[in-house]
DNA sequence: TCTGGGGTCCTAGGACCC
DNA sequence: TCTGGGGTCCTAGGACCC
């Protein structure tokens, strides 16, 4: 038995836990450089606020409505994620961080009453966190998402939690289900899908999964079984190393001198050599990237990348930010409005593993051990290097930021009695 | 003026091995 | 007439997730 503990709007959640008096209204939630919207509160949803709409063609409304503006304070979110995780530890045996505000539990085994010990779950998040979430119960991952689903929609009278074997008849839930509500089918295979005569969750149910292997692949076979109640996709309690790391941002405003964008892809480099090290990780490849907006069509697009290889596997911020820039020498060209740049480490391995050349002089590692205890006892960017300094122009937009309330001592909430 | 930032997995085709 | 059978690795592109 898997449960899926999800929060409820979480980016909206989180700015409400320290703003009560948001309660009830509707906020809506921008993403990096307030571009566009990627979280919405209910009463956002009612008054049709689009998932991803850009902010300035809709600003009006938004002012007209009075909806609450939020730039993305992914500390906040982050540090609330957290603890919401650690709570939800505590219930299951096992549990899988699936997203920042997803958690896959392991219901195996457990008594039986698990409606009654998801409200309980819910109640006890709440109460500790301040953040409001939903629980699906089923025996496979698939149904398990779709169960939540029903719970956030209100499903049941009893509260946020809906157990999949309780529902007196789930072939009209799932003929009433929508194809693309399904984890794991878009709208684009939804629309395949259709064309094979399949256009319910009922139907794909009902398919031959042999058959959608042959035409959809392996992926829309599993989903098949996993909607038939036999698991295919297993709860991971250890999640795998990463194979990727990629740190990339738009820009508050184009950038075209050079020293602005090595100022920029130093940053993304140091970095990527936090999460490297965060992660006990080295890589052995760094690709950096510059492109210019792909919505501008007035002026001349541009966009490149090259790629470095290390002698040997590093984490140092020094090599990561030395290759950036060697990088970006080979592809910056003068002229364009560059839009966005980025780092990308492709080719990770465990720190441990890593080969170690024959001639190395000197191990980096000491190095930002040492940085790395400045900055966290001292507090973030108490000490950089001087190349992320030469320029502040590409930093974000973000007009509507709140504090962040968890993790800076000089923004605490302070509390009147 | 103004449109995010991360990730993963699968598949097909080509190159290469014995 | 007629030309094997079994692998791996890499890459690009597509698709999906939050």
């Amino acid at each position: 038995m898997f449960a899926l503990a999800d929060c409820n709007n979480f980016y909206a959640s989180c700015e409400r836990v320290f703003q009560p008096r948001l309660e009830g209204k509707p906020i809506v939630v921008l993403s990096n450089n307030d571009g566009c919207v990627i979280a919405r509160s209910n009463e956002a949803k009612v008054l049709q606020v689009a998932m991803g709409a850009p902010y300035f063609k809709i600003q009006p409304y938004v002012q007209q409505e009075g909806i609450a503006v939020f730039s993305s304070n992914y500390a906040l979110y982050g540090d609330l994620s957290h603890r919401v995780m650690q709570v939800l530890s505590g219930f299951a045996p096992r549990v899988e961080l699936y997203s920042i505000d997803e958690c896959f539990l392991d219901f195996t085994g457990l008594p039986q009453d698990l409606s009654g010990y998801g409200l309980q779950i819910c109640k006890t998040v709440k109460q500790w966190t301040g953040i409001p979430i939903s629980i699906g119960i089923a025996p496979t991952k698939t149904l398990a998402k779709l169960a939540n689903r029903l719970a956030k929609k209100g499903y049941s009278a009893n509260g946020p939690v809906v157990d999949w074997r309780n529902i007196a008849d789930t072939d009209a839930v799932l003929a009433a289900t929508a194809l693309d509500d399904l984890w794991g089918i878009s709208r684009r295979t939804a629309v395949k899908l259709q064309a094979l005569g399949i256009d319910n969750a009922l139907a794909l149910r009902r398919a031959d999964p042999k058959r959608m292997r042959q035409q959809l692949g392996v992926v829309m076979e599993r989903i098949v079984y996993e909607l038939q109640g036999q698991s295919c996709i297993p709860l991971e309690a250890m999640p795998p190393p990463r194979k990727q790391i990629l740190t990339s941002r738009s820009f508050g405003e184009k950038l075209s001198s050079f020293n602005d964008l090595r100022a920029a892809v130093s940053h993304f480099a140091a970095r990527s050599a936090e999460k490297l090290h965060r992660q006990h990780l080295a890589t052995s490849v760094l690709c950096v990237f510059v492109a210019t907006s792909p919505f501008d069509t007035r002026n001349p697009s541009y966009s490149n990348s090259a790629t470095t290889v290390f002698n040997q596997p590093t984490q140092a911020a020094a090599d990561l930010i030395q290759a950036a820039h060697q990088g970006l020498q080979r592809i910056y060209k003068p002229g364009f409005s560059y839009q966005r740049a980025g780092v990308i480490l492709p080719d990770l391995q465990p720190m441990a593993w890593a080969q170690k050349s024959l001639f190395a002089e000197r191990d980096t590692n000491e190095l930002q051990d040492t940085l790395g205890q400045i900055n966290r006892r001292y507090g973030k960017n108490t000490v950089r290097y001087a190349s992320e300094m030469l320029s502040q122009r590409w930093h974000m937009r973000q007009q509507f930021k709140s504090p962040s309330y968890t993790t800076q001592w000089a923004e605490l909430l302070a509390v009147r009695a």
